[in-house]
DNA sequence: CGTCATGCTTACGTTCACGTCATCTTCACT
DNA sequence: AGTGAAGATGACGTGAACGTAAGCATGACG
């Protein structure tokens, strides 16, 4: 059934990252694939973890902090006990993402409007001669 | 008429960093404050750019490329031979820049989901006894 | 006039997120 | 049995973005 397990090669092209990279978030306790011998099994929720890992990333979320969320979304397994405190975690987390896109959102505008100001400038080739033939 | 200067202190308590952050801007080539003797002084300009470096910090821009971004905000300066280059730079930036935030709202939909999820499973404190009296 | 706080420069230290060897197994082939 | 490619495990290196500590300058103040 879950029979959909990769190496570690695989996993790299498919993610568009390195070994270490992923040897890494193991040690970090971000991804824990199972193991065939000594070589790494990625499973389908390793996949689902990274994905979550790489979202995060991009917005500047710090490896650590996506460790404590990435519990939020394995609501299948035990040990929740510490569930209350990761949705606590989770809302604070969610605040700084809507003020951050709120931010970006205006940083958008401004860049925009600012790029068409520079293009509404005097050619700057004419440098000393702006009324040359 | 613009008196507005400032010293290294209320720069920091208006943007809440330490004096080596601006010291460290200013070595990147970020910020250039006047000097009173060795002294540095802020005007309303180094205030403006310290703003756009903050905000594209945020967003994870690097500070060298936030630098070859300053150039598009400073319109009224001269050397802006450099300014189709600095227009195409913003562009790129600004796609990114879109494309992160449909990945943000993404992520916020994602998140508050699961949020919910969270908060409709059984309580985690009935561990061992969950019909008990 | 001493000293004390504030700021400057220089330089080395630190954290995060990996990159880069060097070395060792293990498995697939010839 | 040999060989080679892929993966594993340390260990050390690296770039970005500051932190921290040492030592000099200077203006404010009792």
């Amino acid at each position: 059934m879950s029979d959909d397990l990769m190496g570690i090669r695989a996993m790299c092209e498919m993610f568009d990252l390195t070994p270490r990279t992923l040897r890494f978030y193991e040690q970090k306790d971000l991804l824990s694939p199972l193991r065939e011998g000594q070589r790494r099994l990625y499973s389908r929720r390793d996949r689902a973890r990274l994905k979550l890992i790489l979202r995060g990333r991009r917005f500047g979320v710090s490896l650590e902090e996506i460790r404590e969320l990435l519990d939020l979304y394995d609501l299948a397994d035990q040990k929740h006990l510490q569930l209350p405190r990761t949705i606590e975690l989770a809302e604070r987390r969610l605040a700084e993402m809507r003020a951050q896109r709120d931010e970006l959102d205006r940083a958008i505008v401004d860049l925009t409007d600012q790029i068409a100001l520079a293009r509404a400038l005097p050619d700057p080739q004419d440098h000393d001669h702006p009324n040359a033939a």
